[in-house]
DNA sequence: TGCGAAAATGAAAATCATTTTCATTTCTGA
DNA sequence: TCAGAAATGAAAATGATTTTCATTTTCGCA
């Protein structure tokens, strides 16, 4: 399966596309070809070596604004550095291990719940919440 | 109370201040102090607006070294930036307008409980979370 | 008590991911 | 076709963190 005609299934799959430049259709597509997490750097190591030519400032400008689109999720790895990747549609969050940086989706209704109630007894309004949490999975 | 004081506290209740030179024992204090996460960046302006003598070299390998002992727990903000706190502090969360950047400090032990239930569910040790809530405050 | 090895210290330089700047190129709509 | 807007990327800037290395302090022991 080419890159080139994912990107074409995504295409007619998504109304995103739409407001997509080239540069953000190739961060998508090595995002796909990946299937997981990958830093900005690899990701940029990884399209330079299919034969892309796109820059490393770019890559980031579009990995961020794939974020702030929902398209992407960032999180971090221990050492700090920000790793991506397509995210699912449903809202959720991400269980993290330290040592492998293997990530399991988990459910978050209680956390939603605690969003709304602190909000509510504070006065928010518009909220919006980040949780993840880390540790070492059963195999590490 | 003093810093000093709490440090002498510590060093009857515990056996690793044995295993600490002054410059762990300083962060420490810090630590106690500031009752939850921050930056080493932080708690080495702190140390200094507090009239003790020690570099950033210092405080970062004091960190390291507490952070590999099991006595200073270590995550990231959402930015890379890493952040400590004392193991076993009960830590809170906040409550974040997106608008003037007032923060509230929140109970969070429905939070604690998602936590503990999730990592066990799915088989992980040594857990920890970050969470947060964004939203706007009453006054903006 | 004094000596020497080992540990601790911190200033400065190095590292590395990420962001900013800015000049150039590409696109778009009238 | 043309002007303004958006996109691009090389190079410089930024900022946290680590490394280097020369100096100081600590500590065991003769």
């Amino acid at each position: 399966m080419s890159m080139a005609m994912s990107m074409v299934t995504r295409k007619i799959t998504t109304t995103k596309i739409d407001f997509m430049n080239k540069s953000e259709v190739k961060v998508i597509g090595i995002l796909e070809r990946v299937g997981g997490f990958a830093s900005a750097q690899e990701l940029y190591q990884l399209l330079q070596r299919n034969g892309e030519s796109i820059g490393l400032t770019t890559v980031y400008r579009s990995l961020q604004s794939l974020v702030s689109d929902k398209i992407v999720d960032q999180l971090r790895r221990e050492d700090g550095e920000a790793i991506y990747r397509l995210c699912g549609d449903s809202h959720h969050h991400h269980l993290v291990c330290k040592q492998c940086g293997s990530t399991v989706e988990i459910e978050g209704s209680a956390i939603e719940r605690w969003t709304k109630a602190m909000a509510e007894e504070h006065g928010f309004r518009e909220v919006g919440h980040t949780a993840e949490i880390f540790g070492i999975c059963p195999k590490c």
